[in-house]
DNA sequence: GCGCAAAAGTCATCATACAAAAATCCATTT
DNA sequence: AAATGGATTTTTGTATGATGACTTTTGCGC
């Protein structure tokens, strides 16, 4: 009964066809390959281009107008919708790389990712449960192995976004992440002191919490863990840019004595 | 702008057909008539029970499923989901996508809102805090004067925004405020029963709070003040929505009995 | 009883056909 | 020549039947 989670390890489930189909017409959307306003092609055409049944696309489009981001008019065609895209266009256009400006975005990801913990621990279902308990356990398995665990830690936090059943959380945290990412990943100024051990233990640690927290169904728990989580990820992060400083003005001072 | 469904008093909506199967099925979960872990009759039985194809019954599930109200298993069935949210599943429940999507952004808002009263409780300088008291009394000035206090209510919350000094807050705000404003302001249902002395008498006494926990420097009582004050909101855009159905359905029957 | 294979039930996908609405084209009319 | 109106085509919506994959249950042999 209640523990059909409580083993399952890898959860394996498997990817119908038309999900795959939303996501790869998600990226396109999402690349302004086709403007808000104008037509997709129409269900003929894309059977053609992915290879599948019409019953997959029809299915893979219905998912797509559930999220609002399409729109079917009957005997005219699928058109993509107007506000979305230029909602995130114009928030993604205006922040560079700055530093300054990274740590403001990310303070909107923590509104935005703290709400989310609090939103999935409550909505969340038993499929995409798993998905955050598989993302926490292949943060831990690359962990192990030394291996980069960036990108397994973006999953665990979009799994988390993708739980609240709110299509908007998951696209704000796309956004938002790719510009300003906390925890490591590859910017080329934290190669080292970033991804030792001891830090990521200390990562996999929190979102322990959080698992926990969203597991048990206690939204205000898990909005503190999250809270928790991010403020320390700040915190980290401005830790970081101060050793930058610090290395930087090491080197100019050893090249003026030399 | 987005004036243009303004004059079509009419429903120009076909209800497709899996959109009335959708609304009927999300009737019984709500009323409870399946308990949560339990299996939906099957697809084929469904056809039976509604009259329609199975392809209609497919989509509909699919847009449950999307909401994550049902879990389909291949070769299983296709069962409720443990934990819904009552809430969301009722304010869904029989309204176009059009407005389920506004709920959805305004979800988004709440979470930046909540995160911008607490910094502001911490950040604020002389002048913000002034200006967020000047269109708190604004907002009291035309109340007393029965004039329109939509702008006044949106300046408010603007000024919270602005005094995170983080100015991604009050983008946000703004970007996410023009599709989705749950005050009031100029939408064209909202005319009447919004706009009375004791409903715009509750907004400022939730602002009161909020501007209290933010004068008195106390993040955590200007989160939960402002969660009390948008879930509130919430609540009654709900209402609001479903009235407005009730109107619809009360101008289409008089239309057919006339 | 227990284990295992067969069978039935169920969702996922495919293929085809027709209906309905919109867009386009074209002929008729002004 | 321009405009109007209807016929044709395009495109989505719905219906139907069939097949495969996966899950659950049943039944059989031991």
């Amino acid at each position: 009964m209640a523990s059909d989670t409580a083993t399952s390890l890898k959860v394996e489930r498997k990817p119908k066809l038309s999900e795959t189909v939303v996501a790869a017409i998600r990226k396109q959307l999402q690349a302004g390959e086709i403007q808000p306003g104008q037509k997709l092609p129409t269900e003929g055409q894309l059977t053609d281009t992915f290879g599948v049944s019409r019953t997959v696309i029809r299915e893979a489009l219905a998912k797509l107008a559930a999220d609002g981001l399409v729109e079917p008019r009957q005997g005219a065609g699928v058109f993509v919708t107007e506000h979305i895209s230029t909602m995130f266009g114009a928030l993604a256009a205006d922040m560079g790389s700055k530093d300054s400006i990274a740590l403001n975005v990310l303070e909107v990801r923590l509104a935005i990712e703290i709400e989310s913990a609090g939103l999935a621990a409550i909505r969340r279902n038993a499929a995409q449960e798993a998905g955050i308990q598989e993302a926490f356990f292949e943060f831990e398995r690359l962990l192990l192995n030394s291996e980069p665990t960036g990108p397994a830690d973006l999953a665990f936090h979009r799994a988390i976004a993708s739980a609240t059943n709110n299509p908007f959380y998951v696209e704000m945290l796309d956004v938002l992440g790719r510009r300003a990412i906390p925890c490591d990943v590859t910017s080329p100024w934290s190669t080292e002191l970033a991804q030792s051990d001891v830090y990521q233990r200390g990562l996999q640690r929190e979102h322990l919490v959080i698992l926990n927290a969203i597991t048990a169904g206690d939204a205000e728990a898990a909005r503190e863990a999250m809270r928790a989580h991010l403020t320390a990820s700040q915190q980290r992060y401005r830790e970081r840019l101060h050793a930058r400083q610090v290395f930087y003005a090491d080197s100019v001072r050893a090249a003026a004595t030399e």
